[in-house]
RNA sequence: GGGCGAUUAGCUCAAUUGGCAGAGCGCCAGCUUUACACGCUGGAUGUUACAGGUUCAAAUCCUGUAUCGCCCA
């Protein structure tokens, strides 16, 4: 058996399994070997993009269910892949170019721009997939997929076509929301909104004709757009403006004439009741215009300055338009006043400039007929989002949900596959480029200069990494995924379209589970980001403490769908716990020194001691808790089951008592307590695999459980071994295992911590060896005890122990109860009774306390009749068991004081 | 303005169907104990945000208030 070392040094490690399982092809799934699909498509990160700690949780979170399916025996795949980001990755090479060569993208054409995107992309578009791959990630890496690729190119176009001859997409003038610097179009979800501390100014604008000099006075948050104003709007019950109906007003600046509309939209209690109409600077404005057959008049060039029709203010940015025009309103005698106005105001999602609502011809997916069966397939459970509240969030973005904006005018992403003829001005949609035009056969046409939306990529990806539109045997085997992992943010983004395009491309839905983990925080509760400078680098922990620490922190750290608050010192839990397990199995090693370690029951079930039986009963109740809190996606919990059972269970208790029989003479119960070792051993590290996924391989090999499950000469690696199952209790039976003796060892623990506060209260030496005696609760417990003499006196430091069912200390003796017995500390007199009495009295109150609130509740007659029968049980158990604990305590205080 | 979430020990969080409020970190005291000081042993710490209500019984259910965060308009 090869030595564990005695440091554990993560990093070597780490390497050295992540290369042998990639070279071995163990992350890798044939759909044509068959069996129980599990797979999980993962949320492709941008190429542009780092590793952050959102991604490292989300991933985390999905290598750990993958680990653990597979190891359960499912043909189990994890598809990898990046998307394109278009925007993003635009404005990277643009940034670069400028920086470098002092270009613009104009200056190079779209052609070659695009290719020196794919060349960035060629160089620097892996990085997050190192990364991934440093944090331990299985993916099937054969599989890796880009939006970009080929094939999923195809399928984009095959998409769009289809849509596009289904009417299901169609170009319009409409507002979107515009990026002045990205200079492109960008959807709804796109736009962040943000309440800003901005004004509202209320300005006058002169009626036409009128002898009094009057003007209507109209409350705007955006002066600039005046400009583009064509008419005033009130709302047609508001009395207090009859009167302007049919009147025209007068548009400062530019002297235009108005028109006065009466629009139900105008809401009388905004501002002044009246409102400017400026249809082609405000998605509202836009649809008063619609209704009242009004010319839209766009005042704004596409970098956010102002165009020719702004008149004087022409060539000026929209920001220093807003203080010109209202310096010179204010010049004019027109600005009534100006207040303090917050409002909600779009930023782009890309680079955070002021989204500017714009008037643009556009292409847009029409939602409502995909949204249809895609709220029907939540509803009725077919998919299911964990936590259940996410539910809702969906159900009401998609019942409210508008058409989406998908084209975008850069250059690098899928272009829009469609062509107009020059000649008959025929539109048409393709999905390689056409020779000419189908109507009249001219060759003189164009393609469409825009491309898509990002998204409209991703939302395919389930299936489109599997091969669609071709019916591919993969898409067969694999379609529909088991779960998909992301955050909240990704729902209406990414979740809610790709199930509208699993429903309408594929017929069924593209995954049955969401899970919808947290964000991630800095310690005061902000969110990280790169901007705010509190990110934590996933990789600078790797380095600094482990990927499995890392993992195993974050997990568990991060309760079912909360958010996780995290700093570089919590990362110390996950280190800590490996270096524990490490030096567990060393000690185990040492012990086993030249003897085969097996893995298999190779213990002598008939002749288990009582703490042998315990910890085979704690380690199956362990596997039962793993594999149920996975599967209910609660992996703080599962990582605490782990953790509670290898560091508390095992290494406190088990590894300390099995120290008097390894170190002692019998060779029968030396093997069987390494025999036990083992198995409980090389099952827990199988349990912690998904989790800890370097750590647990490095000591199957290193404890040699490796070699034992060697098959025809071939490796064996943990994480194909097969997930532990829980024995069915009449197993755990046949050994000895049954409810009452894991209640008597939990007990004599009890007893040994007492005896052990016993010293430290009495400030023994930790060292120094004392007599104890114990006073069993009956003779069946006595004879239990008698047969663990040697472990309550190691693990008590006792250099005696009587265990005499007739006790009674003669003199002042501390005491304390435990389920098992009293113990009691002989000091040989030098203890003060007094305070010995002092300390009882304490507890005897504690107890009279509890027992007479318990009796309380008892004596209450509607309790009585009312609790269900289970409760009224456990209540009078427990006042049974109080009793007496009393009763045996003013013995003890009775005995101190007559001594 | 509408919706969602949170509020429990100094900090970060648990608590399954309403039935004895727990853990980790931190803190205090002690320990060169033959795997581990990234450790071991012991200890202290609660008006479960606030105010009502339902119930035999509330951290948990209901109503309201406050504070914080998120999403949508």
């Amino acid at each position: 058996m090869p030595e564990v070392a005695k440091h554990y040094d993560p990093r070597p490690i780490e390497e050295r399994w992540y290369r042998e399982w990639t070279e071995r092809g163990l992350f890798h799934s044939d759909a044509s070997r068959g069996g129980k699909p599990f797979c999980i498509v993962i949320p492709p990160p941008n190429v542009t993009g780092i590793l952050h700690m959102g991604h490292a949780l989300n991933n985390a979170i999905q290598d750990i269910l993958v680990r653990w399916r597979r190891m359960q025996g499912f043909n189990t795949v994890w598809v990898p892949g990046t998307d394109h980001a278009g925007i993003a990755t635009q404005n990277v090479v643009e940034r670069a170019l400028k920086k470098e060569e002092h270009k613009t993208r104009d200056d190079l054409g779209r052609e070659t721009f695009v290719r020196r995107v794919w060349e960035w992309k060629e160089q620097y578009g892996s990085t997050i997939i190192r990364q991934l791959k440093r944090i331990g990630a299985s993916c099937d890496w054969e599989r890796e997929r880009f939006t970009m690729d080929e094939g999923l190119s195809r399928a984009v176009a095959e998409v769009f076509i289809r849509l596009y001859e289904k009417k299901l997409i169609y170009r319009g003038e409409y507002i979107i929301n515009w990026c002045p610097r990205c200079r492109t179009a960008l959807s709804d979800e796109e736009s962040e909104h943000e309440d800003l501390g901005g004004k509202l100014y209320y300005i006058r604008y002169p009626i036409k004709d009128s002898k009094k000099k009057e003007h209507v006075l109209v409350a705007t948050t955006r002066p600039e757009t005046l400009l583009g104003d064509v008419a005033v709007a009130i709302n047609p019950r508001d009395e207090r403006y009859r009167h302007l109906v049919g009147r025209t007003v007068i548009l400062p600046v530019l002297q235009r004439e108005l028109r006065v509309v009466e629009d139900d939209f105008v809401d009388p209690k905004f501002g002044t009741g009246v409102v400017k109409v400026t249809p082609a600077h405000d998605p509202n404005d836009f649809a008063i215009g619609r209704r009242h057959g009004l010319t839209p008049i766009n005042v704004m060039n596409d970098d956010g300055t102002m165009n020719e029709a702004a008149g004087p203010y022409a060539g000026m940015d929209r920001f220093a338009c807003r203080e010109e025009i209202v310096e010179d309103l204010r010049d004019a005698g027109l600005v009534e006043k100006i207040e303090d106005h917050d409002h909600a105001v779009g930023h782009c999602y890309r680079c955070h400039t002021m989204v500017e609502p714009r008037l643009s011809p556009q292409w847009f997916v029409k939602m409502k007929p995909l949204a249809r069966p895609a709220i029907e397939a939540v509803r009725d459970g077919r998919i299911r989002f964990i936590p259940e509240r996410w539910t809702k969030v969906y159900l009401d973005w998609m019942e409210n949900i508008r058409d989406w904006c998908i084209s975008r005018q850069i250059w690098w992403g899928h272009r829009i596959p469609v062509y107009y003829c020059t000649a008959c001005k025929k539109e048409w949609a393709a999905s390689s480029g056409p020779a000419a035009c189908p109507a009249c056969g001219s060759r003189d046409f164009r393609q469409d200069e825009d491309v898509l939306d990002t998204w409209f990529s991703s939302w395919l990806w389930p299936f489109s990494v599997f091969g669609w539109p071709e019916k591919s045997a993969d898409l067969a085997f694999y379609y529909p995924t088991g779960t998909l992992s992301t955050a909240s943010e990704i729902i209406f983004f990414w979740v809610a379209r790709m199930i509208m395009a699993g429903l309408e491309f594929m017929g069924d839905i593209p995954f049955r589970e969401v899970y919808i983990h947290g964000t991630v925080r800095d310690e005061t509760g902000l969110k990280m980001s790169k901007s705010l400078g509190n990110s934590i680098d996933p990789l600078a922990i790797t380095e600094q403490f482990s990927a499995d620490a890392l993992r195993f922190s974050l997990i568990m750290l991060t309760a079912t769908g909360q958010d996780v608050f995290l700093s570089n010192s919590k990362f110390e839990i996950g280190r800590n716990f490996g270096t524990k397990i490490w030096n567990a199995a060393r000690f185990i090693q040492m012990q086993t020194k030249g003897a085969a370690a097996s893995d298999a029951p190779a213990f002598d079930a008939a002749h288990l001691a009582a703490d042998d039986r315990h910890i085979l009963a704690r380690l199956h109740a362990t596997v039962s808790a793993c594999t149920d809190n996975l599967g209910r996606y609660r992996l703080n919990d599962y990582a605490k089951a782990l953790y509670d059972f290898l560091w508390h269970q095992f290494c406190d208790w088990y590894v300390e008592y099995a120290k008097q029989v390894l170190y002692g003479p019998d060779e029968a119960r030396r093997r069987d307590v390494l025999a036990v070792m083992h198995y409980v051993f090389s099952r827990a590290l199988r349990l912690l695999h998904p989790i800890m996924p370097f750590l647990t391989e490095e000591l199957w090999h290193g404890m040699g459980y490796a070699a034992l499950h060697a098959k025809d000469g071939a490796a064996s690696y943990i994480m194909t071994e097969a997930w532990p199952e829980a024995r069915p209790d009449e197993d755990l039976h046949e050994w000895g295992i049954t409810p009452e003796l894991v209640g008597y060892v939990d007990g004599r623990h009890d007893l040994v911590r007492i005896g052990r506060t016993l010293r430290a209260d009495y400030g023994i030496p930790p060292g120094a060896k004392v007599r104890f005696t114990i006073r069993p609760v009956n003779a069946a417990t006595a004879a239990s005890l008698e047969a663990d003499r040697e472990t309550i006196m190691a693990l008590l430091k006792a250099e005696a122990l009587a265990i005499d069912p007739g006790f009674a200390p003669a003199g002042a003796m501390p005491s304390g109860l435990s389920p098992v017995g009293t113990i009691f500390l002989s000091l040989e007199g030098l203890v003060d009774a007094a305070k010995e009495v002092e300390r009882l009295n304490g507890q005897v109150a504690e107890v009279e306390q509890n027992l007479e609130k318990l009796a309380r509740k008892l004596d209450n007659l509607d309790f009585v009749t009312r609790a269900p029968p289970e409760v009224i049980e456990q209540h009078r158990a427990r006042k049974t068991e109080l009793a007496e604990k009393l009763e045996k305590l003013r013995k003890l205080r009775e005995m101190l004081k007559t001594a």
